[in-house]
DNA sequence: TATTGTTATACTCTATAACTATA
DNA sequence: TATAGTTATAGAGTATAACAATA
């Protein structure tokens, strides 16, 4: 692949050096711009980061739920991730398949799943949060302790905000 | 593991003031969670305060991009946005069958478009602006304006920071 | 031979509708 | 009748490959 740098031959206009792969500077004035782009790449990041274990980010999600909350019917997972019951049923399948979560049936109710992650999906969610870790340390990696500390405080208020306003969870399903 | 609540009984709704439609405490305490759920709506709320013009946000790059920085190439406007060029075929159809953009053979090199806003594209972008502006002061509501700066700024430096590892504008394509 | 724009195609992700088994 | 989970299917959205016109 040639690089954009020095093709100033036939003038493809653009005069000289200009260089292309740099994002619009209408958009980056744009704080939701930035926000997006850079959580974009922090969530590409992290998929890459995850690649080893065979983990993609959305079975992150479900192992920290089951890890933090305890056992979960499949439906009740999903509502709180905000995930469709029809795409939990693949998602499942996937993470039983690599044997982090086991289905058993809920003897109270038997339509249900009593989810649960098995050893290995306790040990393997541990690795994971510590890949969460550091990917995200190396995302704030500019921010020094206060203002990492600030950055999560005013996300935090305006999340809050946004769900006052009934478009949180709601709004994205 | 009591997390759940009271939710021991064989009551299977829901019962009382639990309420489900809550983000998980592991993950609202990633800060990437919170970015990228803030964005997420933020996104949304854009979408559906543009839908009155017939407009969509992957409309409103296109259209920033050529009112900030005049007429380009299909291709350049492309590499730009972070569109594959197949993409943008589509994209520009839509917006030159609302007459916001115009399609001119580039008569120096004819393969070439030079794609320009109409007269009625420049005052859609500017209505669109107004409107982008709007849905930021709305999502940012609870942050003063010192705040505002400072989040843009932490933005800013994180993103920074990751297209010097090469991964800005690259990785998304 | 390489590049711009185009089309046809495929792939990913997710949601809707209909089915089953339980309640 | 309603609900948990499942399946089949369809719809966005976007990328890959091949092609025409032009360089």
């Amino acid at each position: 692949m040639e690089t954009e740098g020095s093709r100033s031959e036939s003038g493809r206009g653009e005069s000289g050096r200009n260089r292309v792969n740099l994002p619009p500077v209408a958009l980056v004035r744009n704080t939701g711009f930035l926000m997006s782009k850079v959580s974009q790449l922090a969530r590409e990041g992290f998929e890459r980061a995850l690649e080893p274990m065979g983990l993609q980010a959305r079975h992150y999600g479900v192992l920290v739920v089951l890890v933090g909350e305890g056992p979960h019917a499949q439906r009740d997972l999903g509502e709180k991730l905000a995930i469709d019951r029809t795409t939990m049923v693949g998602l499942v399948d996937e993470l039983e398949g690599l044997g982090l979560v086991e289905r058993r049936r809920d003897p109270e109710d038997r339509r249900r799943y009593d989810l649960a992650l098995t050893d290995a999906g306790k040990r393997t969610i541990s690795e994971a949060e510590a890949v969460a870790t550091r990917v995200q340390d190396a995302v704030l990696g500019p921010l020094d302790n206060a203002e990492r500390r600030l950055l999560h405080e005013m996300l935090t208020s305006v999340l809050r905000n946004l769900d006052d306003d009934a478009r949180f969870w709601e709004a994205s399903r």
